[in-house]
RNA sequence: GGGCGACUAGCUCAGUUGGUUAGAGCGUUCCCCUCACACGGGAGAGGUCCAAGGUUCAAGUCCUUGGUCGCCCACCA
C-alpha cells in the first residue's frame, strides 16, 4: 500500500465567517479529528464496564464468545475485520433489546506462542532446554501478561463492546480444570487413547502436530530412481523415491502383485545398499504398477503408506532419525548427519557404486510444519489420539438437521464433508507451554493412572492438575510420573463457548448464555477450531444441567458465519511472519478507527476475501467527516432555534423523537414526511441485512441515505424552515432534523460506535440518558412509511436536476438566478410545484418559475422534459454565456437513440404472444406503462430535435 | 487427483430467490472557495456483465463445456 500521510485539516480555511458564527464554530472542529473521541470513550466505556451483560436489555438472549486471539504478539487487520462484524452485531442486538453478552478472551495458543518465545530466546543464545521447562514456563507467562495486556488494549481502542468482568484465558485455573474435566471423560469413555502410531513431526519444534497443522507446498525436487541388487544374482530391481535417506530405514521392497514383470521376485531378497540388509520383496495391491518401475521401497517408520503397508505385512519398523532431524545410530556411517545433509551423501554414494539409475527433475508436495515451515517428518512415535468418527457422527447430524446454521451455505458442505472423512486427531504435544494430560505413568509396571479428579491447584498462580494419584492402583508401586506431554491448545480452545461459561459446573452463566447464539470465525479454521467446538460441545455439554439436553441445547453455536479473509494485493493471506500484515492501529491513528470499521464492514461481502484499498480507507474516513459535519450544521445553528424561544428541552424531551415528523401547517410537509418515511425503510434494510451478515449492504444503505438523502437533499430543503420567523414552523423543523439525525446516529451507532456516541451525547438528550450503545436501534414504522411522499419528492427532485442540468449545459454563470417555465398536464403536478415553489427556485438555482397549464413554446429556449413535464429556460438568460444548440441536439439524439433502441425491444416483447401469456401480469402492466412513458419523453425528444435542426 | 470461489465501468468491488434504462466508491471531464463539510457542492462521460452453446415468454443471475486467476482438501513413492 502507498504510504499516505494526510493532513487531517486543510490548510484552506477561507470561509468568510461572522464572528458569532466563528465563535459557534470554534466549539467543534471543522474536520472531524477522530483520535482524541476515540481514545476518550474507549477508555470511558472500560472504566465504567459498560458492556457488562448486565447492563443490557432483559430481553431476548444474544450471546456470542470472542474467537480468541493467539497471545503471539498484537492483533492484525485480519482480527479488526472479524471483531467489527462481530461487534456490530453484539451493538446492534443491544440495541435492540436483547440482553447481550459478548465474551471476550485469549487463547494461550500452545506451539505458536512457545515458538514466538524461543525465537525470543534465541537471540539471547539461548535454548529452552538451557532454561527447563519451569523457569522456560515463567518465561511463557512473562510474554503472555506482554502480549495479552497489548492486544486487549488494542481491542478496547478499536471499539471492541465486550464484556471485559468476564474475560477469559485458556490457561487459566478455570478453563485448566474444564480440560482436565473434559480429558479424563474422554478417557474413561475410551475416546481417548495412546499408542505408537505415524504422526506428523516437526523436528524444529520437536513434538508430534496434527495431520491438520501440516501444510503442503509445491516445490522442486528430485525424483531418484535406485538400483537395488537381488540377492543371489546379478540382477537389480530399480525403485524411485525422492527421499533417498529413507532407505536407511527400508525393510522391504513393495510390488503389486498381478505386475507380471515382478512375479517371480515376490519372496526373494533384496540387498539393501549402503547398509547391506536383506529384506524381502513382497507384493501389495497399494502399489501403482504405472508409476516408475512399478516397485517401490518400504520404509515404515518414515512413510504412513508404507507404514500401514509394514503392519500389514508385520515388516520391522527401524527409525533411522533423531527428534531433531538427523540421522540416528541405525543409520549406520551417516549417523549424525542432518536429514537433508545425508541425502546428498547417499546419493554421491549409491552413484560412485554405480547404482543411480537416474535422476528426474519433478515438482512435488511437501509437507511443512504449520507453524516454523520447517519440512516435516514423518514418523512413528507414542502419542495421544481421539477417536473422531463417533463425534463426528453426532456434529454431522447436528449440522445436517440445521441445529447449527451455517452461513455461507458452501460452507456446510465443506464442513460435513470434512466431517466425512474425519480421521483420529493426535492430541499430545512435546511442549512445555500448555494443559498436562492428567495421566501419570507407572514406572514398575507401565500402567496408566489418570487424575483422581478434575479439581486444579494453584502454585505461582498457574494451574496443574491436583488430585495425583498416590499409588499404582495395579502393582500398588509409588512410583508415579506425570505424562511429560501437554495437549494441543485446540483441544483447549475446542471447550471455549462452554468452558469460559463455567463448565463444567452448572453455573448461571451457562444456564443463561448457553448454547451461544452464533460464532463468527474465519473459514480458515473451520477444522481445527469450529468443527472441533461442535463435536466437543455436543458431546460434553449433555447432562450438565439436572434436565436431560437434547442436541439442540447442546450444540456450541446455534449459528456459525465464516467471515472473509483480508488478503494483499497479490491474493496472499495478511502474515505478520511473511511482513505483509498490517497494523490495524497504524491505520486507525491515520484514519481513524470508525472509518477503519466502516470500510472493513463495506467490504465484506459474505464469501469473498477482502483486499485492502487505501482509497476505500479515505472515502470511509471522508463519510465520517460528512456526518461530522452535519452534526457541526445542527450544533453550529442551535442558537438560531433559541433565538426562536425555543428551548433544547423542546428538542429533548421523552417521547418528542417518538412522535416525528412534526407538521407546521400543511406548508413544507412532504419533505419532513419523505425523510421519515425514508428512514423507515433504511432501518429496516439495515436490520435484514445485518440478520444475514450482508454487512456491506447494511453500511451502503446507510451510506446512501446519510449522505445522499439526509445531507443533499433534506438538509438543503429545510435550511430556510430552520431559520423561519414562524415560531412554530422553526419548531417543527428543528424537532424534525433533530428526530431524523439522532436516528440516523443510532442506524450508524453498530458500525462507527466513536463518532456516533459523541455526536450523541453533544445533541439534546433526555437526562437519562446514558449512552447510545443503549438507546434504541431504529425499527420501521409503518405509519412513518409514505409511498405519495416519495413519489412527489422524486417528481421534485427530477425537476430541480433538470433544471440544474440545463444550466449547465447552457453554461450559465453559477451566481445569476434565471426563470425558467414549467408545464405539466397533470394538475397534481402543477399544484406540487406550486407548493413547492420555494426549495424548487433555491435548488434549482432559478428566480422564477412560471407553471403553466398550456404547453411551453420550445422556440427560443433550452428544454428538458420527462414523460410528466417539461421544463424550458430561456436562451435570452444565457446572452453571452454560450447558447450551445449543437450541444443540446447531440445530447438528445444520444437519448433519442437509446430510448428508440428501448422502446423497440419493448415493443418486441409486447407483441410476443408467448410473452403475454405466460409472464406476470405485473410484468407485463409495469412494461406498458413504462413503454408508455418512454414514448413521450421520446416524442418530446423527437420534436425539440427538429426544432433544433 | 478432488472440491470451492472469482472473472461486471480505467481501478476496487456490489448486484438475495431469473422480470421493466446493470449500481457504488475511487479515478476522470466541466463548473463552483454558496454562511455544515474542498475529506465539499453541482452537472457529465464511461459497461457487447470472460467465451461458446443451452433452458426460458424473459439470463449479469439457471444448466453444460472451455479459458484465465486464486484458495482449500488429498498417503501415489
Amino acid at each position: 500500500m502507498r504510504a499516505a500521510n494526510i493532513v487531517i485539516n486543510s490548510p484552506r480555511q477561507l470561509n468568510v465567517c461572522t464572528p458569532e458564527r466563528e465563535r459557534m464554530a470554534r466549539e467543534i472542529p471543522k474536520a472531524y479529528e477522530p483520535q482524541e473521541i476515540e481514545e476518550r470513550w474507549a477508555n470511558a466505556w472500560f472504566q465504567e464496564q459498560l458492556f457488562r451483560a448486565e447492563n443490557s436489555a432483559d430481553g431476548p438472549r444474544f450471546s456470542i464468545t470472542l474467537p480468541p486471539p493467539n497471545i503471539t504478539g498484537s492483533i492484525h487487520i485480519g482480527h479488526m475485520l472479524e471483531h467489527t462484524q462481530i461487534d456490530m452485531l453484539v451493538r446492534w442486538r443491544r440495541m435492540s433489546g436483547c440482553r447481550t453478552l459478548w465474551l471476550p478472551g485469549m487463547d494461550h495458543a500452545g506451539i505458536a506462542t512457545q515458538y514466538v518465545v524461543e525465537r525470543q530466546l534465541a537471540k539471547e543464545h539461548l535454548r529452552r532446554q538451557d532454561l527447563g521447562r519451569e523457569e522456560f514456563e515463567r518465561r511463557v507467562w512473562q510474554w503472555k501478561a506482554e502480549s495479552g495486556g497489548t492486544i486487549k488494549q488494542q481491542m478496547i481502542r478499536l471499539g471492541a463492546s465486550c464484556d471485559w468482568t468476564r474475560e477469559r484465558f485458556t490457561l487459566e485455573p478455570a478453563l485448566y480444570r474444564a480440560v482436565l474435566h473434559a480429558f479424563l471423560r474422554l478417557y474413561r469413555e475410551g475416546l481417548i487413547y495412546r499408542g505408537r502410531y505415524m504422526v506428523n513431526w516437526c523436528p524444529r519444534c520437536q513434538t508430534a502436530i496434527s495431520d491438520l497443522e501440516v501444510v503442503h507446498a509445491e516445490r522442486p525436487g528430485k525424483l531418484w530412481h535406485l538400483r537395488y541388487p537381488i540377492a543371489g544374482s546379478q540382477e537389480h530391481i530399480i525403485v524411485a523415491t525422492t527421499r533417498p535417506e529413507t532407505m536407511l530405514g527400508d525393510t522391504a521392497v513393495a510390488v503389486h502383485p498381478g505386475d507380471e514383470r515382478y512375479t517371480r521376485l515376490v519372496g526373494r531378497k533384496v540387498l539393501l545398499p549402503l547398509m547391506d540388509r536383506e529384506i524381502p520383496i513382497i507384493a501389495d495391491d497399494y502399489v501403482d504398477r504405472e508409476f516408475g518401475s512399478g516397485a517401490v521401497k518400504i520404509t515404515p517408520a518414515h512413510d504412513p503408506n508404507d507404514f500401514e503397508m509394514g503392519r500389514r505385512h508385520g515388516l520391522d519398523e527401524i527409525d533411522v532419525m533423531t527428534p531433531d532431524g538427523r540421522m540416528n545410530t541405525a543409520a549406520g556411517k551417516y549417523a549424525g548427519l542432518d536429514r537433508f545433509e545425508a541425502r546428498k551423501r547417499i546419493i554421491t554414494d549409491m552413484e560412485a557404486m554405480g547404482l543411480l539409475e537416474r535422476a528426474e527433475d519433478i515438482s512435488h508436495a511437501v509437507g511443512l510444519c504449520d507453524r516454523c515451515k520447517s519440512e516435516a517428518e514423518p514418523r512413528v512415535s507414542t502419542q495421544w489420539f481421539m477417536r473422531m468418527k463417533p463425534l463426528a457422527e453426532a456434529a454431522k447430524q447436528a449440522v445436517g438437521e440445521g441445529l447449527i446454521e451455517v452461513v455461507p451455505d458452501n460452507q456446510r458442505t465443506i464442513l460435513l464433508n470434512w466431517l466425512e472423512n474425519i480421521r483420529d486427531w493426535c492430541i499430545s504435544r512435546q511442549l512445555w507451554w500448555g494443559h498436562r494430560i492428567p495421566i501419570w505413568h507407572c514406572e514398575d509396571c507401565k500402567e496408566m493412572v489418570p487424575a483422581l479428579d478434575s479439581r486444579v491447584e494453584i502454585v505461582e498462580g498457574r494451574a496443574r492438575a491436583a488430585s495425583v494419584p498416590a499409588k499404582c492402583p495395579k502393582c500398588g508401586g509409588a512410583k508415579l510420573v506425570q505424562d511429560p506431554d501437554v495437549l494441543d491448545t485446540w483441544f483447549s480452545s475446542g471447550l471455549w463457548p462452554f468452558s469460559t461459561l463455567g463448565w463444567p459446573d452448572d453455573t448461571p452463566d451457562l444456564r443463561e448464555f448457553y448454547p451461544t447464539s452464533l460464532l463468527i470465525s474465519g473459514y480458515d479454521i473451520l477444522f481445527f477450531w469450529d468443527a472441533r467446538m461442535i463435536m466437543l460441545g455436543l458431546h460434553l455439554t449433555g447432562g450438565m444441567t439436572r434436565e436431560a439436553r437434547d442436541a439442540s441445547q447442546r450444540v456450541p453455536f446455534r449459528r456459525l458465519y465464516l467471515h472473509s479473509l483480508v488478503r494483499t494485493a497479490e491474493g496472499a493471506k495478511m502474515s505478520k511472519t511473511k511482513g505483509t500484515g498490517v497494523d490495524p492501529l497504524q491505520l486507525t491513528q491515520q484514519y481513524g478507527t470508525d472509518a477503519m470499521r466502516f470500510m472493513l464492514a463495506s467490504m465484506a461481502a459474505p464469501g469473498t476475501d477482502i483486499v485492502l484499498s487505501e482509497d476505500r480507507i479515505l472515502g470511509a474516513r471522508a463519510f465520517a467527516n460528512k456526518i461530522w459535519n452535519a452534526a457541526r450544521f445542527l450544533f453550529v445553528n442551535l442558537e438560531k432555534i433559541e433565538a426562536q424561544g425555543a428551548t433544547l428541552d423542546d428538542l429533548a424531551a421523552p417521547g418528542i423523537r417518538a412522535r416525528a415528523p412534526y407538521a407546521a401547517g400543511g406548508e413544507g410537509a412532504l419533505e419532513h414526511r419523505w425523510i421519515f418515511s425514508r428512514l423507515s425503510s433504511v432501518a429496516a434494510q439495515v436490520a435484514a441485512a445485518l440478520e444475514e451478515f450482508r454487512f456491506h449492504e447494511a453500511c451502503q444503505a446507510i451510506y446512501h441515505f446519510f449522505w445522499g438523502d439526509f445531507c443533499d437533499w433534506y438538509i438543503e430543503w429545510v435550511k430556510p424552515q430552520l431559520a423561519a420567523q414562524d415560531r412554530e414552523q422553526a419548531v417543527a423543523a428543528w424537532r424534525n432534523i433533530f428526530a431524523a439525525f439522532d436516528l440516523a446516529l443510532r442506524m450508524l451507532h453498530p458500525v462507527m460506535p466513536f463518532l456516533t456516541e459523541e455526536l450523541w451525547r453533544r445533541l439534546p438528550q433526555p437526562a437519562t440518558a446514558r449512552s447510545i450503545a443503549f438507546d434504541k436501534f431504529p425499527e420501521p414504522r409503518p405509519h412513518w412509511a409514505d409511498r405519495g411522499a416519495e413519489r412527489d419528492m422524486a417528481t421534485l427532485q427530477e425537476l430541480i436536476v433538470a433544471a440544474r442540468n440545463m444550466r449547465a449545459e447552457m453554461k450559465l454563470d453559477p451566481k445569476r438566478k434565471v426563470p425558467a417555465d414549467f408545464y405539466s398536464p397533470d394538475t397534481a403536478v402543477r399544484e406540487l410545484a406550486q407548493r413547492n415553489l420555494d426549495p424548487l427556485l433555491r435548488l434549482g438555482n432559478l428566480s422564477e418559475l412560471r407553471i403553466s397549464s398550456a404547453k411551453l413554446d420550445p422556440a427560443g429556449g433550452a428544454v428538458r422534459s420527462t414523460a410528466r413535464f417539461d421544463l424550458r429556460i430561456a436562451y435570452g438568460e444565457a446572452q453571452g454565456e454560450g447558447v450551445d444548440k449543437q450541444a443540446e441536439l447531440a445530447r438528445a439524439r444520444k437519448d433519442a437513440e437509446r430510448l428508440e433502441k428501448d422502446i423497440h425491444s419493448k415493443q418486441q416483447r409486447l407483441a410476443d404472444d408467448a410473452f403475454l401469456s405466460k409472464a406476470p401480469a405485473h410484468v407485463v402492466e409495469g412494461l406498458r406503462n413504462t413503454l408508455a412513458e418512454r414514448q413521450i419523453e421520446l416524442q418530446k425528444l423527437q420534436t425539440r430535435m427538429q426544432q433544433l435542426l
